[in-house]
RNA sequence: GCCGGAGUGGCGGAAUGGUAGACGCCAGGGACUUAAAAUCCCUUGUUCCGAAUGGGACGUGCCGGUUCGAGUCCGGCCUCCGGCACCA
């Protein structure tokens, strides 16, 4: 988002991905590394507002801003594929994109309560509203009744759940939070009815309690309650209710800590008992999920249980986990185990699933329900009363209805100029006349725009795609470009997104392959998650906390890679990193590890003098001196460890490891002038990635040229890695009493024979042995019995 | 409440079931220098025994278990962080 320059948070992140893009460019590979701007909605356009600014200007000068930094910290990014959401070149396709939905009858309108930010002054999508907070301004969400847009993202619920199963390379914790949001149970949709026939349809996970219900409750806001016919009693209890209800919030209302509700006075008949239950109105029953109304069990559900206890509502176990069955007035608590059905005539006797079935296909054979699948994740709320967003591509005819624009009228432009764009409450696009009226594309006659624009996450949701082909004016994209590179291999990214963007794009990609435009299922086959950049306190940096640390201030007074260096050296890349005075520490040493770099590379140029050697030059190791060999074997151990540590993106001890070698090495003035140029070149090239800046300059202190990114990466030497000693250490009974060294063919005969002659270790071997374990070279553990 | 993740020196952190604390920072000592900076070398978990080379005990949030051997595996807790949250 341009909504500020680039932070602590956005150098993490990018130098990483650069890190990765730059060594598979040494590896030979083909990589593209994109960059886009999500440059329309709320963020962007928040943040012009508080600084009085246009949104359009705003966000141009804070790209141009923010890409001058980008490109001062050296990320990799192939900036001729840079696209922005909000530039017409790119909505056009976001528009496009929205039609298609809307021609397969998955962009739909519907009127419902919606979640409204006051402050914003407009709607939100769940996922922007979870915990009943906006996720921009942080002030509650309140619900209001409106027509609006949406995409059906349910009609993919059932894929975008079993396909996380395929996600081998995604973090575990990610796909967990997506699981969970979208929140598939499997159940029974039943219907009980009213005395005059009329049907109340309830969801339930638990079929196999209904010989347990002993009331029915339905939401304060379900629609359905206001077409019940209520007695008059009955009437102002409930009419108060309902508006005490409307009050709250949805936060307040989750606050309450007791349940609450109020008798609707109606009688509803338990379509498989028959059994006549009252019909309660209760604060805890919500209206958007399932029907808006349950089947209550006091005995194994707590919810139920504890709104039971209040009102004297009878309470009946129908499910026994032990030997028997306690009396509903003698449990403290619900119990939701499964177990085996009891009080409930027929069913007596059946366990957990069979239970469930049975129950089922009772259901079912008396036409009074069936089995179901229920969804958390909603359909998306895709139109914003905002200015800065992409504009519908839809028009509203008075004879003919919605009708889609044109494609060939496509991009629907943005009005730009005096524009009254702060928000009101209603999209200020609907009071620019020029823009409103159009003709309509099948009749002709006059007809509206639509207002709205469309959420910035919509835009967000394919803009990977259009990477591939940035330029492209006729398509999205061609399709064989997407069919060559796509999915994509790496991925790194925050895990804020976890339930919003990183399941919009999964359900994008699902949709274009369902309409024959991409030929995969999954957009992304391994995901990486960074960890935050926190503030020494481990606090977010926030402007209003005033603890933010500009990259561009250290880089001006370090210089970028020794920047770049101590993020990657202080923790892995998976984790949080506390950026305080520890840190601004880290940089010292990362300063004077690279001034140390320098000089070997230096030293190592000019003992070879004018000569000129190759980089990968093999040495026999036998004709190398004992030190030599040594530091030859080192070169080669580092080499094989990295690459080991870098596909788990372990930068720290990446970075860990060449200090260890520059530190084994020395000055390098032991080593034969070949030898020591080698290191040094190898050296150079193993920093790459991560100092990619003083890495090329190395590369050209030793005399290669142009560009160390094309100049191939270290190949480990199988035969340096053999060393002639190895030290194994000696255990007693699991506990370490010394080491010895063998010669590294040395088989465990005369590893015992060593510990045995070693006066440390030989004195606390005396007593009986029962047995020896040798584990090859590393170690050896003696298990004694002292004697007494 | 449910679901994830994490607890290791003064600090950031390292350790395919096999020598816990790599690497770096900080701190202390030394070399070089007229001096300083820079650089290089050494020490640096706690504790006990010893004049000393040295040796012993304890130690990865807590309690138990498996194993010749556990930071790592298993069971039961505690604390912190994050996500979702009256989801029927």
């Amino acid at each position: 988002y341009p909504s500020g320059d680039i932070h602590m948070g956005h150098f993490r992140n990018y130098t990483m991905t650069d890190a990765v893009a730059r060594k598979k460019m040494m590896e030979g590979r083909q990589v593209l590394h994109p960059f886009g701007w999500d440059a329309f909605g709320l963020p962007a356009e928040q943040a012009a507002i508080k600084r009085g600014m246009h949104p359009h200007d705003w966000t141009l000068a804070n790209i141009a801003q923010s890409k001058a930094t980008l490109q001062k910290v050296g990320i990799s990014f192939d900036w001729t594929r840079e696209v922005a959401s909000c530039f017409p070149d790119y909505y056009k396709w976001t528009q496009w994109l929205f039609i298609q939905f809307f021609k397969h009858g998955l962009a739909y309108r519907k009127e419902s309560e919606v979640n409204w930010c006051d402050h914003c002054n407009t709607v939100l999508a769940n996922e922007q509203a979870a915990g009943g907070i906006c996720w921009r301004c942080e002030s509650p969400v309140g619900r209001k009744a409106l027509t609006q847009w949406y995409l059906k993202i349910t009609a993919y619920a059932d894929r975008l759940q079993d396909d996380i199963d395929t996600l081998k390379g995604w973090p575990e914790n990610l796909k967990t939070l997506q699981r969970n949001w979208i929140g598939r149970s499997t159940g029974a949709e039943i219907e009980f009815r009213l005395e005059d026939g009329t049907k109340i349809p309830i969801f339930t996970t638990r079929p196999d309690t209904i010989y347990g219900v002993t009331f029915m409750a339905i939401a304060p806001d379900a629609p359905l309650l206001s077409t019940l016919a209520i007695p008059d009693r009955h009437r102002p209890a409930i009419d108060a209710f309902v508006a005490k209800m409307r009050r709250q919030s949805s936060v307040e209302r989750m606050a309450e800590a007791e349940r609450e509700g109020v008798d609707t006075g109606v009688t509803v008949v338990n379509p498989v008992s028959g059994e006549k239950i009252p019909l309660w109105v209760a604060d805890y029953v919500l209206a958007g999920y399932g029907t808006g109304c349950i089947m209550a069990v006091p005995a194994h559900d707590q919810r139920d249980f504890e709104f039971a206890r209040k009102y004297g509502l009878p309470i009946r176990p129908v499910i026994r986990t032990g030997d028997t069955l306690s009396a509903g007035d003698a449990i403290e608590a619900a119990t939701s185990d499964y177990g085996v059905m009891a009080n409930s005539g027929p069913f007596d006797g059946l366990a957990g699933q069979a239970g469930v079935d049975a129950v089922i296909a009772q259901l079912e054979k008396e036409g009074t329900g069936r089995a179901q699948v229920q969804y958390h994740l909603t359909d998306w709320l895709t139109s914003r009363q905002r200015y800065w967003g992409a504009p519908i591509p839809m028009i509203h005819c008075p004879t003919c209805g919605v009708v889609p624009v044109p494609e060939k009228d496509l991009p629907v432009e943005l009005p730009a100029g005096e524009i009254k764009y702060l928000p009101t409450g209603r999209s200020p696009l609907a009071d620019v006349p020029e823009y409103m009226t159009v003709t309509c594309p099948t009749c002709g006659k006059e007809a509206q725009r639509d207002p709205d624009t469309m959420d910035c996450f919509v835009c967000s949701s394919w803009y990977f795609l259009r990477y591939l082909d940035p330029h492209n004016d006729s398509a999205l994209f061609e399709r064989k470009k997407a069919a060559s590179w796509l999915p994509i291999d790496c991925y790194i990214g925050g895990i804020t997104h976890a339930t919003g963007h990183l399941i919009y794009f999964r359900f994008f990609t699902k949709f274009l392959k369902d309409i024959g435009w991409l030929t995969v299922d999954e957009p992304a086959i391994n995901m990486f998650n960074h960890g935050m950049v926190l503030d020494g306190e481990g606090r977010v940096m926030s402007k209003s906390k005033g603890n933010v640390v500009s990259p561009i201030d250290l880089m001006a007074r370090y210089g970028v890679d020794p920047v770049r260096l101590t993020m990657f050296f202080a923790a892995p890349g998976d984790r949080e990193v506390l950026w305080g005075d520890a840190a601004h520490a880290g940089l010292v040493g990362a300063e004077r590890f690279l001034l140390k770099v320098e000089r070997f590379v230096a030293d190592a140029r000019e003992a070879v003098g004018t000569q000129t050697v190759d980089p990968e030059t093999r040495f026999d190791p036998d004709s190398l001196t004992a030190v030599e060999r040594d530091a030859y074997r080192k070169l080669h151990e580092t080499i094989a460890k990295i690459d080991r540590d870098f596909e788990a993106l372990q930068l720290n001890t990446h970075t860990a490891a060449v200090m260890e070698l520059v530190g084994t090495l020395g000055s390098g003035a032991d080593l034969r002038p070949e030898l020591r140029f080698v290191c040094a070149a190898a050296i150079a090239r193993l920093l790459a990635p991560l100092t990619p800046h003083l890495a090329e300059e190395w590369w050209e202190v030793l005399g290669f040229g142009p560009t160390v990114f094309r100049a191939g990466w270290p190949q480990v030497d199988q035969a340096a890695l053999p060393a002639a000693t190895m030290v194994i250490a000696v255990q007693v009974n699991g506990r370490l009493r010394g080491q010895v060294t063998v010669a590294s063919d040395a088989p465990e005969s005369v590893v015992v024979a060593a510990a045995e002659a070693d006066a440390k270790i030989a004195p606390h071997l005396s007593g009986d042995r029962i047995k020896q374990i040798y584990v090859p070279g590393r170690l050896i553990n003696f298990v004694v019995r002292l004697r007494k």
